[in-house]
DNA sequence: TTGCATACATACATGCATGAATGTATATTA
DNA sequence: TAATATACATTCATGCATGTATGTATGCAA
């Protein structure tokens, strides 16, 4: 098996992305060697170092595969048509509720992207070159906070809930009820304490904002 | 140097996992060697396997010396007195605050306990050997949020709180605020997001809670 | 004060893991 | 169809990290 097409080539390197995710989830990420990763998608690390420059960015590409499009996804979830009188979500907290509910269920049904998550959160150590990682979940974190914020923003204005209460302070709540949420569902790997009631949890944090 | 006295020896110990904890930090727990480690700590490899059987029995002893204090602190901070009718602490929302503002004083002030989050949530790899601390983890969390429960089925009893939400809710609610919370506060290592605003976070969720 | 246990330091053998270098056969392109 | 770039496989040199074995000097107990 030697030189392929460049449809092959792409196989090759999904197939070697995907190999990654299994072991780096079974051993770890350091523990995890480019051999093993190699051997898991039935090539030698001759693939491995074509494809990719080294381990962490193998991982990189991993990750971005899975968290760009929840990123994209984001946006469109909380903020699009938004301002619409024709809105097809009139009210802003049942948006937030669906979003979350929405992330959950992804996780639920994609195993690419519940995995990536699983190594994210605990298989991986975040010093030298994934430290920048770090950050990156910093950033994205405040993209949603201030995302949430427009919507709490919108309920606040069509008078739905407690105005004692700031936008900005909700929006945070929330986004550290789902960071922990997200945490603790994928810790829960049996499901007996966090997921069996994921969207129940989602439901009561949204709606005891509720006037 | 050679043969010390138990109490040498004990110090020598206490070296040892204090340099393994500021190795950890830097270096992430699986990429630190023992060489690192007893380097740091002034001694040699020798000393390090004296104290301990390995590196992971090494970690399991430096999160031990952080946590079981803070598991005790928690049910003297959430329970004790709590029937009490000269309860120094009336307010059971007031209780919670408290207890959760204390926990982020403690990180606060404390460099070992603040260290050793860190490492736990972004330093270390949860595989092998390691893998039992996420079950104590999960197992500390279901602790917590019984607690949790339990004080704010008091609040109900005394009709503090909206009642069309049930003390388990509240419970879990607070809970997965206080684990995101937690994460968030200790990535955000220069204080500009979470850490700066920690206690208003705290003071808000509760109070969102009040009738 | 003899003997054993203790608290380390030193030395050694082994086993990966890495990165680079090289080999090779085939697409692709001019 | 010849030349070159591509997509890998194979080989090699090197460098840790680990665990264990052994050395050693001293505290302590009888």
């Amino acid at each position: 098996m030697v030189r392929k097409t460049k449809e092959d080539a792409e196989i090759t390197r999904q197939r070697i992305i995907n190999a990654a995710r299994e072991v780096f989830l079974t051993k770890g990420v350091s523990r995890t060697s480019l051999e093993q990763i190699a051997t898991h998608a039935g090539v030698t690390r001759g693939a491995v170092y074509w494809h990719f420059e080294n381990k962490s960015q193998l991982f990189h590409a991993m990750r971005e595969q899975v968290f760009l499009p929840l990123i994209d996804r984001m946006d469109g979830a909380l903020l699009a048509d938004i301002d619409n009188v024709d809105d097809p979500v009139a009210d802003p907290l049942k948006r937030i509720e669906n979003f979350l509910a929405g992330t959950i269920q992804i996780l639920n049904d994609d195993q690419e992207t519940r995995q990536t998550y699983e190594i994210m959160m605990s298989k991986c150590e975040y010093v030298d070159e994934f430290a920048t990682v770090l950050q990156q979940i910093l950033n994205n974190c405040s993209g949603m906070i201030e995302k949430l914020e427009q919507v709490y923003e919108k309920a606040h204005q069509k008078g739905l809930i407690n105005p004692t209460h700031s936008p900005a302070q909700l929006a945070m709540d929330t986004h550290l009820f789902f960071s922990g949420l997200l945490h603790m569902w994928v810790k829960d790997t049996d499901g007996t304490r966090f997921r069996n009631q994921a969207y129940a949890l989602i439901s009561a944090h949204v709606n005891l904002r509720r006037k």
